[in-house]
DNA sequence: ACATTAAATTCGA
DNA sequence: TCGAATTTAATGT
């Protein structure tokens, strides 16, 4: 259970809903704190609770052969994740793992299908969510072997700051350089170089722990998205 | 991989 | 409780 201004604050689809349905919904989640580097859970469990970042960071990722690891993508306080899974009520196909001290709020399944049955607003949501993934999905595709390092950290910041998945983004990001390389799939080292590359175009400002964005239309086009 | 610098933590007053 | 000193973490080359 959350309280009704609490989930208004942290889950942007909440203010849309019918009186009813956004009872329900506050019913139906909950939060919980965890602690930096924990797994949440793991590839092929069952995890049949829809998940929100309230704050922190976690990141989805998978461990390809030989055990090296590979992140799929991150998520941050406004974000919302997993619908796929539960949505199929299947088994979860990678890794949560908290990548700092995070508070994450589910949403148990039983809301999730009210919700999805009886709610247009949400099920809107669940729509335009959905179909911003898709679109990442083959972006990310088509790119990953076009575009040189800094395309790609290009990329993955305008990604972070996609106004749809993270409604509630500002234009400051708290990602180390070392946690946007693992995200772009680039050594930290590289990723430090393109990073003052895009600062250089003026794009965006280095801060320690993090980056300022300074014009996101000019990082949308660098990162080839539309 | 190493050197530098910012931030967080500890310790002593 | 404040500030200096130490240690840890992030950045730059």
């Amino acid at each position: 259970m959350i309280p009704a201004d609490r989930l208004r604050r942290i889950a942007a689809w909440s203010r849309d809903l019918e009186p009813d349905s956004f009872e329900r919904a506050c019913a139906g989640c909950w939060e919980r704190d965890y602690p930096g580097g924990v797994t949440i859970c793991s590839m092929g469990e069952p995890f049949e609770l829809w998940s929100g970042v309230s704050s922190g960071l976690i990141k989805m990722r998978t461990l390809s052969m030989g055990g090296k690891e590979m992140a799929l993508s991150s998520v941050h306080a406004g974000g919302w994740f997993g619908e796929g899974s539960v949505l199929k009520d299947e088994l979860r196909r990678y890794d949560i793992v908290t990548l700092r001290p995070t508070v994450l709020a589910f949403m148990d399944r039983k809301t999730f299908m009210w919700l999805h049955d009886n709610s247009l607003p949400f099920s809107r949501f669940l729509v335009q969510q959905l179909n911003e993934r898709l679109g990442i999905f083959i972006a990310m595709l088509e790119n990953e072997r076009m575009l040189d390092a800094t395309g790609r950290v290009a990329r993955v910041l305008a990604l972070m700051l996609n106004p749809i998945l993270y409604p509630d983004a500002n234009n400051k990001l708290d990602l180390t350089q070392e946690e946007i390389g693992l995200i772009a799939g680039v050594s930290r080292p590289t990723a430090n170089q393109a990073l003052k590359t895009l600062q250089a175009a003026g794009m965006l400002t280095l801060e320690y722990g993090g980056i300022a964005v300074l014009d996101m239309e000019k990082l949308r086009a660098y990162g080839g998205e539309t």
